[in-house]
DNA sequence: GTCTATAATTTGATAGAC
DNA sequence: GTCTATCAAATTATAGAC
């Protein structure tokens, strides 16, 4: 389906999605994201209501859709020490794929934490599955039963997380100040995964199993 | 010195880093701004001429401060192995003491990346050492002179402010999911720090040095 | 459902007295 | 340097025809 065939509702879904992550929630125009969906404004107010319900509808639906792929990516991995490789390698290759969900979920915490708080602990009721604890014991098991060491999964966790993120957040910054602006992005993901990876792998493992 | 001894400048200048911070260039109010510094709306003007220049000024001396303290840290450090626990600490420290400075940096990144390239090419320019390049040197003399496994020093770079930010900017969220509203904050950072240091000694490391 | 025209409001910015 | 009063522009939102 080509965005000429989407219905007028998911046109301005996805045009608001692209001018809120640019100019965030206030900045952002109603005129602005009419035009891009090639729509009338009144459009916008017609479907919903008004600028704060059309972003929270962004919101919402766009943290979902990261949420659910996340989810199956960590319910489909299969061996414990191989579950850390398949994680991080489509973590990473899905903010390759939607760099503008990190920029517009990390807005909203910094303008309304309360309310970010409040979704996480919706889609946390909602869930069948606690994702993040799921992977809490993943790698609980694999520090009691395998040759990991002892380290507090939660903060591991984090430090995944934060390897993984950093670069789509901060691209612009790290560009100029590591002087990569001419290497081939694609190439510099790659990598990117080689050394997270490697710091995980071999910072938790045990050496004399290698 | 006091708050209410300050000039009404720099009165000025802290209360719109607040309102900024939290409510994003384009959310925040003139008028906010200036109830918050305790001073008339005409006061803004008359010091910062408009909106945009007082958003550049505070943008652009806090970056400075930034920069500034996380030079002395990097050139101080002393022995190469002992550098990087000394420059992690003072990191996480850094962001613990300036939990505002990571999220006004990203949302400028996300409004604006062009001109936030622009000003770290002046910054660069303008320092007489280049910090991030010193320290890729620091990690380069490490990895040929020491037991140091053959990483991309650039990538090791972002891996480690990756590890050392995400939980300031990223904290409502992280809280939530990972159920940790209740621990202390202070001793959840105090480990931060020792879980990034033992994945990168580890990681980085050889072990038969150990 | 879609459009045009316009109302209503907010808010950055200035003029001018003190 | 500081204040009050006010303007001008921008922008969300609605009314009402088709």
């Amino acid at each position: 389906m080509t965005e000429a065939q989407l219905s007028t509702r998911d046109k301005i879904l996805h045009a608001a999605l692209d001018v809120f992550v640019s100019k965030g929630k206030d900045g952002a125009r109603m005129q602005e994201i009419a035009d891009l969906a090639g729509v009338n404004k009144a459009m916008l107010f017609y479907y919903f209501t008004n600028k704060d319900l059309l972003y929270a509808e962004v919101f919402r639906s766009n943290i979902m859709e990261m949420i659910a792929n996340i989810k199956t990516i960590i319910i489909s991995a299969d061996e414990p020490d191989k579950k850390i490789e398949q994680i991080v390698n489509a973590y990473v290759s899905f903010f390759a794929d939607h760099p503008d969900l990190p920029r517009l979920i990390l807005r909203e915490v910094a303008n309304d934490p309360e309310s970010v708080k409040a979704i996480i602990r919706e889609i946390k009721d909602y869930a069948k599955e606690d994702i993040p604890m799921k992977f809490i014991g993943l790698l609980h098991e694999s520090i009691s039963e395998q040759n990991f060491y002892h380290v507090d999964p939660k903060q591991t966790i984090i430090s995944i997380v934060g390897m993984c993120i950093i670069y789509f957040i901060g691209k612009p910054i790290i560009e100029v100040l590591l002087d990569i602006e001419d290497v081939d992005p694609q190439e510099f993901i790659e990598q990117r995964k080689q050394n997270i990876l490697f710091l995980l792998k071999n910072g938790l493992l045990y050496k004399e199993e290698k």
